[in-house]
DNA sequence: GCGCTAAAGATAGTATGCTAAGTAATTCGC
DNA sequence: GCGAATTACTTAGCATACTATCTTTAGCGC
């Protein structure tokens, strides 16, 4: 890599804005699935933000819906959206049980199930692209960075939450 | 393992699906910059995604609207919906010139400039709050492999969208 | 000049994710 | 046990960002 070379059109200084290439990063990455689903023609099956919930389900499912949001780290009435969606395509069943009926467990369906295999090759093409040039080291540093801060902010944001609560 | 213990709350787990982690990195601090503008009663001057805009204006302004686009690093059409709403709330002036009437350029207005003062110091708290415990090293490391991944991301997607261009 | 292509923005329609508020079921305090 | 709080999920409405497509203007080849 010659670090002479800046032929990119971007250059450094539009990088130094961190939340922008952290929103960039996200971005870039969905798009990325995005464009593997269409160039699979999986587009009609699933859509790139479902792809991010089942690949929770597919470590683990039979769990409830919240459990689910805390997974993907998503609000609930995002993962209600995505759950329907992901019904409707017959990827998954929702099971209430006589327990406590206010309860939703997520299953997942044979053909959601048979995906994973599918879109495996897909997610370690993705992994592979960004990761490109990095040392297994590297990407290690990069997440749990990434975690660091993302703790930081968790708990930034529960404490002005509880302040926010005691003062109301 | 004692599965039964599988089922506990490991959140550590949570975060080995990187779009995940990135995501949700991207969420947090989105939502880090929305909960300050609220404290600071600020909600009605602008929005947490208008900052973005005018974080790359503050640097530098009087660009073409997809100049604008490029810094931030959005599509044109996200770029046409915010300088709209920036215009609204009198924070930036579109002037078109006879040069070529195609381009659109786009100026801060006084207010806009002024905005920059309230806001700078909810900037450095988000950065203090996401970075802290961090050495100065490794916030350049994270940044750098970042950059990297979206260098990455970005030529991998420009080299398929120039194979879909040849085969259309 | 005339026709073709490209560039700069705008519009339409959709997906994703959020907050706030609502409903139904369960649990807690006493 | 009974009303109040909590929990799990849903609904409504909004902000953000995308792709695809359209309009207007400029540049090019001849």
């Amino acid at each position: 890599m010659d670090p002479a070379k800046q032929h990119h059109r971007h250059p450094a200084e539009y990088y130094t804005d961190p939340e922008n290439s952290i929103g960039y990063l996200a971005r870039i990455l969905f798009r990325s699935f995005s464009r593997l689903l269409e160039q699979g023609t999986l587009t009609h099956e699933v859509s790139a933000g479902q792809w991010r919930f089942l690949r929770q389900l597919w470590r683990g499912d039979g769990i409830t819906q919240r459990e689910l949001s805390a997974r993907v780290s998503m609000r609930e009435p995002t993962t209600v959206v995505a759950v329907k969606g992901l019904e409707k395509a017959g990827l998954i069943t929702r099971k209430k049980t006589r327990d406590d009926r206010r309860k939703t467990f997520i299953y997942l369906t044979e053909r959601g199930r048979e995906l994973e295999l599918k879109l495996a090759p897909f997610n370690a093409e993705i992994h592979e692209l960004a990761t490109r040039g990095m040392t297994d080291e590297e990407v290690e540093t990069l997440q749990q960075l990434m975690r660091r801060a993302i703790d930081n902010l968790a708990e930034a944001n529960a404490q002005l939450a509880a302040e926010t609560d005691a003062s109301a």
